[in-house]
DNA sequence: ACCCTGAACATTGTATACAGCATGGAGTAG
DNA sequence: CTACTCCATGCTGTATACAATGTTCAGGGT
């Protein structure tokens, strides 16, 4: 317990679910597997308290599906679930960038250019999981461009499971990152340049292609629902 | 305990968010008001294991904050949450009523007219609690016409805090309340005649519009932040 | 052979006990 | 009079004990 505590440090269940995202996201904790409380709690070393708390966290951010009294479930990738996610992240992601480009934070900004030289080179190595993190420090920083703390929140949600689905195919299909690469150096350039209105188009434009990019292989790898 | 039980009978996390909600919805229980968990539990007769847990759901919703080992308090209304909340629905309303439009759930479309003559109702006799149950009921049966549940779960969270600016200046001035029968009247005529494209402009102009509305009112109520 | 019943078990849900941080006020020094 | 420290108190966070429900599998009846 002390080296849980060690690793556990500020908040317990925010932190456990921290962990436990990644593993779900990363698919080493697979959709559908059974998640009952001792066991997790045992494997981090703290009480069923916080780990309850920690799982309705995993809940509302739908990577856990929850059952009363039958018990709490990975959430299944499903391409109905896939087409959800993504008919909503197309406005959403549109209108934080539209915000961000109106941001005048511009320190903040300027954390655009590396991330992508990150995302790029990352690409280059073929290195998926590192593009992943390149990826979503870029997304972070949009989000804390536009203010909007509600905006924030909802597409935290929401990215989560985008994250799943991207993760899954990229493992599959690391082709589809060139797509990702370049319409993100052009949604960047709209956002240093102050154009709200590119920023959005650019955005609406870039998940819409990436979702009629990898939906194929989707289709044929995860069931309908 | 026993009177308790009859009430909070399924699941009482979820059962006493609810009642929790529907009091600061209404204003009954005030903005920054805290919420000391002990209080809770002994006010619905239950301990605090469940209290937690419904906090934590009202979290989620936006509804209230929580800060750790600091405790939980109603959240403020403010002009920035709430033009947050506002930017946040039009595109998720309009992406509801597009999808409901295009759903060929005969049976629950035609629960609409019967909700707009309630809304019309209550308007006319100046009941606001009464308009407000009707709109929510509208609200419920366009989340179930467009079969997106990730949508569903997004909005959800959404309206209940969009709901407690509306509820808030509809008590001061009913008079807005006709924009919004009107507006949803056009709305639902679109969804019924299953034309996607017009369901979703009515949304984001009757959506735009309360927000222009109400706003000057708002700001003259509420503090900026 | 199949289904139905029931009891043991596994797991969730709730209550309570305890530990530890945060806040507020009294008291004292400057 | 002010500011700072320290202690008492209240509350949250965690652990654990207990209650209740869902599941599973064995056994008997049809």
């Amino acid at each position: 317990m002390d080296v849980a505590r060690t690793r556990l440090s500020l908040v317990i269940p925010e932190e456990l679910a921290r962990l436990l995202q990644e593993e779900i996201i990363s698919g080493r904790l697979a959709p559908t597997t059974r998640l009952t409380e001792e066991e997790v709690a045992q494997a981090y070393g703290v009480s069923r308290s916080p780990v309850r708390e920690a799982l309705r966290l995993l809940e509302r951010d739908g990577l856990v599906l929850k059952a009363p009294r039958r018990g709490i479930w990975v959430a299944p990738l499903t391409l109905k679930d896939f087409d959800e996610v993504y008919a909503c992240r197309i406005p959403l992601e549109a209108l934080a960038a539209a915000e961000a480009a109106a941001s005048t934070d511009v320190a903040l900004k300027d954390e655009l250019p590396a991330i992508l030289a990150a995302m790029r080179a990352a690409h280059g190595d073929g290195d998926v999981q590192r593009f992943f993190d390149a990826d979503v420090r870029g997304s972070t920083v949009i989000y804390r461009l536009c203010g909007n703390v509600t905006l924030r929140r909802l597409l935290a949600g929401l990215e989560k499971q985008a994250l799943r689905y991207r993760y899954f195919i990229y493992a599959r299909a690391p082709g589809a990152v060139r797509l990702s690469v370049e319409g993100t150096a052009t949604i960047y350039a709209a956002i240093l340049a102050g154009d709200a209105l590119r920023a959005k188009a650019e955005t609406e434009a870039l998940i819409g292609a990436i979702w009629r990019d990898i939906r194929p292989a989707m289709a044929a790898e995860i069931p309908a629902e």
